[in-house]
DNA sequence: GACCTCTGTTGCGTATGTTGCAACGACTGT
DNA sequence: ACAGTCGTTGCAACATACGCAACAGAGGTC
């Protein structure tokens, strides 16, 4: 819509991964370099970029101050803390906790586990509905008519063998999520991975985020991931009551 | 330079504090609320923005993504982080990371003290250099004539009975601090609370950060904030170690 | 040390993108 | 059902952001 704005945010995208010269923004976006010139220097007048040397950018800190600002502005983010925390420092394993926005996966806080496998994810990271234990939940927790929506519409890129890929399999997937109260995700985004996730409420019993313990599989099969649900779910439920969610106080 | 850029990021800023309606946003800028919605849906397609309800606009996860891959593109805040993680757990009190940037200080870590004295402090955050023990440190590490020069350009706000209020003092204090090899804000910032900070070096002996603990002054009086001195250099030596600094090897 | 190249920077005229307006439509509350 | 509020759209006028081409300054090479 405004493109000078789509093309400075594009910029801010490039930067990201790495420092940047004007050339290589100009080539990247395709404009000439005097034009990215006028738009990182606007940005650097906001403290969005700043300059490394004379011609390498990287991104500001006014990037990182909005961002705090915004990650403190997410109340379930706050109140489901301590019992994530407390579920990372006992179990060792990787706690992500996520929120659904626009057809995709946000994780919002995520709690490193103490093995050193790394995964790929980090906080503000996107990612699909069908192939994350995270992303289930969240679905599952819509009406009928709102799950079939984003079926519907959602891709089905396959990631591993066990991916769902068809929008038929992701509402069966979904009706056997909301009848459980917990998602697994065997394996279905990285190889080597499985989840399991589970909902955190706030007081009217609506969810608003959902939490999840992520495994490599060398460390524990199919059984064992499945034996720490209870773990989860003692965790989320916890979560749920900070967040002002009430056992019996479900619907308003 | 860029009039509909530089009124984007206007609108993040007021965003960030705190939800906005398209109404407030327009009257906050000046411009037509037409225009508002159009900027808001580009930052909305890059997830800079996303709504809430039907009204009210908020950071989207594009910020915390970003934010976080520009983090992690810290050297040193990678390297610095056990160090000043350690820190933080003996002592119990609030540690700070900071670097120079465009003639203020810019907070690129922290880790909270144990005590329930809130900070009025955030990654991203900046603050004045001539007022804080992060800010003299930065500053007393540059030669001599950046160091005028930046005196000589920066505004001296009195924040608290102590703060420093001409270049003269200033240049003086960087001296000591220079001599010494670190800094004290002795409630010159904050009414409250003082501080200690040190450099941390990086290959060449060159200032990359500086680390920072924070104390109320009901906690410990000055000369135990000055005792904790020995502490602080400890961990700003092993973190210059983790960095590449070695003890004999400065100079390049 | 002079030359060359590479990259960032500036001034300027033009066309393009952005703006404000006014009318429309959706939603809320009375 | 009606009024009021707020988000949304089409359009025409204008200002703005664009590309060009020439300049400047740093780094490297001969």
């Amino acid at each position: 819509m405004s493109q000078s704005l789509d093309r400075a945010l594009t910029l801010l995208n490039s930067i990201a991964k790495d420092a940047r010269t004007l050339d290589d923004l100009a080539e990247e976006i395709g404009v000439h370099k005097s034009t990215v010139l006028r738009l990182l220097r606007t940005l650097e007048q906001h403290h969005f970029v700043r300059r490394e040397g004379a011609r390498y950018y990287r991104l500001g800190s006014a990037m990182f101050d909005l961002a705090n600002q915004a990650l403190d502005s997410i109340d379930v983010r706050r109140s489901a803390q301590p019992a994530l925390a407390a579920l990372n420092a006992r179990t060792g394993h990787t706690v992500h906790l996520a929120s659904y926005d626009d057809g995709e996966v946000v994780y919002i806080d995520k709690y490193e586990g103490r093995h050193s496998v790394r995964m790929y994810s980090r906080v503000g990271k996107r990612a699909p509905l069908h192939c994350t234990a995270v992303g289930k939940v969240l679905v599952a927790a819509m009406p009928a008519s709102k799950r079939e929506e984003i079926a519907r519409s959602i891709e089905y890129p396959v990631l591993t063998p066990n991916t769902i890929t068809s929008a038929s399999d992701f509402l069966a997937e979904l009706e056997r999520v909301a009848r459980l109260g917990y998602a697994v995700d065997n394996a279905e985004h990285e190889d080597f991975i499985h989840c399991i996730a589970a909902p955190v409420r706030g007081a009217d019993g609506e969810v608003l985020a959902a939490a999840s313990m992520s495994v490599p599989k060398v460390l524990l099969d199919y059984e064992g991931l499945l034996a720490l649900v209870p773990d989860l779910r003692a965790a989320t439920t916890e979560a749920s009551v900070h967040s002002g969610w009430t056992e019996n106080g479900k619907g308003h």
